[in-house]
DNA sequence: GATGAATGAGCATTCATTCAT
DNA sequence: CATGAATGAATGCTCATTCAT
């Protein structure tokens, strides 16, 4: 399932596989090349050969996984063409997404430490150039259409996935009694009712236009 | 304001400062005691004379920045009788403590690294055990008189500080164009609908015992 | 000629050889790692990569230098049927390990400081475990034959050693002003003296029960 | 009983007691300041107003035990006329003296670190001076009425001592079964018997010059 | 491609010692 | 005399990275 380790070697695949769960364990800086080498059981001289060392590694998972993410997030957005349908499945994107591969998920929502932040700022820029606006022109469109109550534009994301982020990021510590499918429901009618027009203000602006 | 320099010499307090501002721009493990040393103006000695080390002077912010964040979020939703007051000073108290203490905020947001885990454990278990509680407790009074709606006890924190939270990560991140104080009435808005029982019932539950 | 430093790379033996060294000179605790990358001409990272750093260093010196004192004396002691030529022949054995290999020597002499003991000590346990057994043993059989006289177990190694040894330990401090092999002699002589059946009883308990 | 802590007030006895067992536990340079200072529950301060640090305090307690070992060792050898007797008295001396203060023999026996052999030289080579030339004229004299057989002056030492010494060494570690006392017999006869003049050469010697 | 010995800059930490109170 | 905060040189050790095989 993780795309990031698609297309590549069984040599490279664990290498990449070793360092994710080093990095989601240790932190990246506090991760060490010869820790990655002893899960991979792959040598030092390869590590090096095939990513370049321990920022090429972080920079090939972080970026890739991003990216996978962004492309499910968008899937499960326009698909769907009523507003509410597209909000449940962002929310219920966001939780599978966590839960099909929690290491993954770790990585990414972590603060970037510094040397890795830089090895992966342009390529993050570009993908981030692409996602941001067709996510902002979407709930544009359903605030316009009545459908969603108008945000400032920072806001979407917080109102949106903030709870499922906040959630997820207790499941992966292990702190929560409930699973993230059981969650999902109650996230996604919490998170609806956030967003949705106000009852009374809908039906005037859905209908009053044209009649 | 920050409490967590407080009782303390001048000395100890620089080398606290000097040591949150180290560890929020480069995480934990990448700053060096000699970095912290520095901008202190301390000698190394008197760092770890008087806390031990990198380890114990992070163990000290974090579990005294906790202590305060916990202290102020109880008493913002004690104090108020009314539910709705109490979640709306919620999500402000959560706000304005971030805008007061950035760094503190970043640095106890973050994912802790293991070495930093292990040595805060025990207090910062002490802490949640008399915080939980209080907080869940809270919840359940005003579901039971209708005021909220009923949610897995896993839900409450993600739901209602959720949005807070991830809007803050952005704005530390400078990833934000409005200011905190300028999304506190929305995200407390967007909060409160989330929660709130939903109109109908809650006229049902609080009123129809006759009718 | 010392075995320790066999089966190994140049740079392997040139390490142990510098750390030997230095142990002697300043002792276990007051060598620094520096001086005997210094002496060897191997890199810090070379030292740490073979041996694990001052402490493996000191446990290998100490392991394989015992066990081939060990070996040499059992093999003097047990090459010769006849009592007396065993007993000179261990004398004659300890001087000249002293004088093959004095740094060696003065180095397992020494007390072993707290942190090398516990580095070495399951695996002197092993060697002493062969060893001791096999040596009472041997002085049983000439107790019984009337060769020797009978001693407490607890005194055969300072009856037998405790001379040598102490000329030795004189010797390296370079403190006597006659060589080991002058000494040979003498050493072989008292300590021949001191184990020897009585005279008068030996004759005794060989011919005649009845005296 | 130990006559180095003498003549001196409760602190300062203390501190070298603390010194000694410190010393003696984990060796010299491997002794901190700071673990002399909690075991003896006096200051740094006081430590270094009263001995000037750690080499000061061990010098006073190498030179002060090494006085009166000496002190005691010539008293036991010139107190009786026959020598088998002085024998016999200076093993049981050499033995007493490890039994009456452990710590300070341990400290003794071992190998002085360089810093140490530096700082007592001087005092110990006026000891010395004093010391050996009248042991050795002792020796001498004994030998000269037939008493003893004649040896290299380098080797009276290690013949007479060297067995105690080394059981002592022994007993020291916790690897004897027997005791010191119970020792002490059978030690003074293997001595004796390693020094004593041949039966029939010491009666021609003693008898004929009158007959 | 794969391997692992070798390198050395850089780091956390220790500890003897000083000195103001 | 006693105290302990402050100092910083010195040390053991880690670890990313190179490169010859």
């Amino acid at each position: 399932m993780p795309a990031v380790r698609a297309d590549r070697g069984e040599r490279q695949e664990a290498i990449l596989s070793a360092a994710l769960d080093c990095f989601t364990e240790r932190g990246f800086a506090a991760t060490t090349v010869e820790e990655i080498r002893k899960r991979s059981g792959a040598s030092i001289g390869s590590i090096y050969h095939h990513f370049g060392g321990k920022e090429g590694l972080a920079a090939e998972l972080y970026v890739e996984g991003l990216r996978g993410y962004q492309a499910g997030l968008l899937e499960a957005l326009e698909r769907k063409p009523d507003a509410e349908a597209s909000i449940r499945a962002m929310v219920r994107h966001h939780l599978r997404w966590v839960e099909g591969d929690p290491s993954l998920a770790k990585f990414l929502m972590g603060r970037r430490e510094t040397e890795l932040r830089l090895a992966t700022e342009a390529r993050v820029r570009e993908l981030n150039r692409d996602f941001f606006p067709r996510v902002e022109a979407w709930m544009e469109r359903r605030v316009q259409s009545g459908a969603l109550r108008p945000l400032p534009a920072d806001l979407w994301e917080p109102v949106l996935l903030g709870p499922s982020q906040e959630f997820a990021r207790l499941w992966l510590a292990g702190r929560t009694r409930i699973s993230l499918r059981r969650a999902e429901r109650e996230l996604a009618d919490a998170t609806w009712n956030a967003v949705r027009a106000e009852r009374g203000r809908r039906r005037a602006s859905a209908i009053s236009p044209r009649g």
